[in-house]
DNA sequence: AAACCGGATTGATTTAGATCAAGCCGATTT
DNA sequence: AAATCGGCTTGATCTAAATCAATCCGGTTT
């Protein structure tokens, strides 16, 4: 599971990491196995773990005051899931994180992910790299929200994420875009006929 | 000037810089001056700066093929300005940045900022924490667009980016929020009489 | 095989917000 | 002072998407 977490790295970073900064990681993770509709955080709670996914996927969602569910984020193979704000600040979070699948997971704690950080210089670098795609890819979604009809917020999602389609069920990605499951539907079949 | 970015630097590293490293800053970032309605990016070219507003304000937008312009982002005082993927890939940009006040700008370009983080222990610090900072607004602002109504919009401008309501014109912080400017003007007066 | 369940679809109706259009107001220009 | 302009408001109408409600369908459970 480690190797997993290991290629990744690499990939990223374009690097090759010695034996002896991986061993830095291997220190900072353990292992978690969560089954599917398990919980790796429940809103009100302090997020205490900052996960990489090595197999299986998990959503991200907050709960409004009518009782709906709002998708923020879905995560999947070699993404990292936690709610960054309480996971810092170690204020209680807002969102729930649910394993949608069983999940084996490799978590870390703030603490431990310091130390990393003075110890590996190349995870400080993968932080970066990170931090500046999701940058991107928020600026997008924001963007998307904002002016995008129906029609056009399904033709992004199938353009930007395309794993998402036969992975996640259509209410859910019908939350994750801000529309309805009905609505989702229509303008699914609209699309397929064209 | 440069002293403006000197004291955001202490504030927001929690340090205090020393003259040998923020020579390199002043190194890194030459003065640029845009008078109003001036742009700083036009859609279609590469962004080449990053620019430190020292004072004034900008915004950051999209025109759809409609012809409606769509606000990503404002900037003000000690805020960051550019289109982070066409600075970092030198991909033709989709937006325009432009001055909606005279502004003073601290601007660099890649190259530096490269050098510069090698350089200074302290600048890799600031971006780290920016790209925190900005990740969690981010992440905010996409619950925001994908949950709430029109009048909770408002309201949560009003609650995260007080700033902007008496800064920029009524129809700007509408598209800000996604909405028409005469949904803005309505709910606006909703809430008054409230 | 019957019952059950989590989605997905489809139709009818409602509604929030967009669109269209006109007028207003205050600041700047001529 | 008249004219122009950018932005704001207000009213009437329209429409995209939400809501409400019923049915369907494939997979599990019993």
């Amino acid at each position: 599971m480690y190797n997993l977490l290991r290629a990744y790295i690499n990939k990223v970073t374009f690097s090759t990491i010695s034996d002896e900064e991986f061993s830095f990681f291997e220190e900072a993770f353990s292992i978690k196995k969560v089954k599917k509709r398990q919980f790796l955080l429940h809103e009100g709670s302090i997020c205490r773990y900052m996960a990489f996914i090595a197999k299986g996927a998990m959503r991200q969602y907050t709960i409004d005051e009518k009782g709906i569910e709002h998708i923020v984020r879905f995560g999947i193979e070699e993404w990292w899931m936690s709610d960054r704000e309480s996971f810092l600040s170690l204020t209680p979070s807002r969102y729930n994180i649910e394993a949608l699948e069983d999940c084996d997971l490799l978590v870390s704690t703030n603490e431990k992910l310091t130390s990393l950080r003075n110890q590996s210089q190349l995870f400080a670098k993968l932080g970066q790299i990170l931090d500046e795609k999701s940058y991107i890819a928020s600026q997008k979604r924001i963007e998307m929200t904002i002016s995008y009809s129906a029609e056009e917020k399904l033709l992004f999602l199938m353009e930007n994420s395309p794993q998402f389609i036969h992975r996640f069920p259509q209410n859910m990605l019908a939350s994750y875009l801000g529309l309805t499951p009905e609505t989702f539907s229509r303008v699914r079949k609209q699309l397929l006929i064209k």
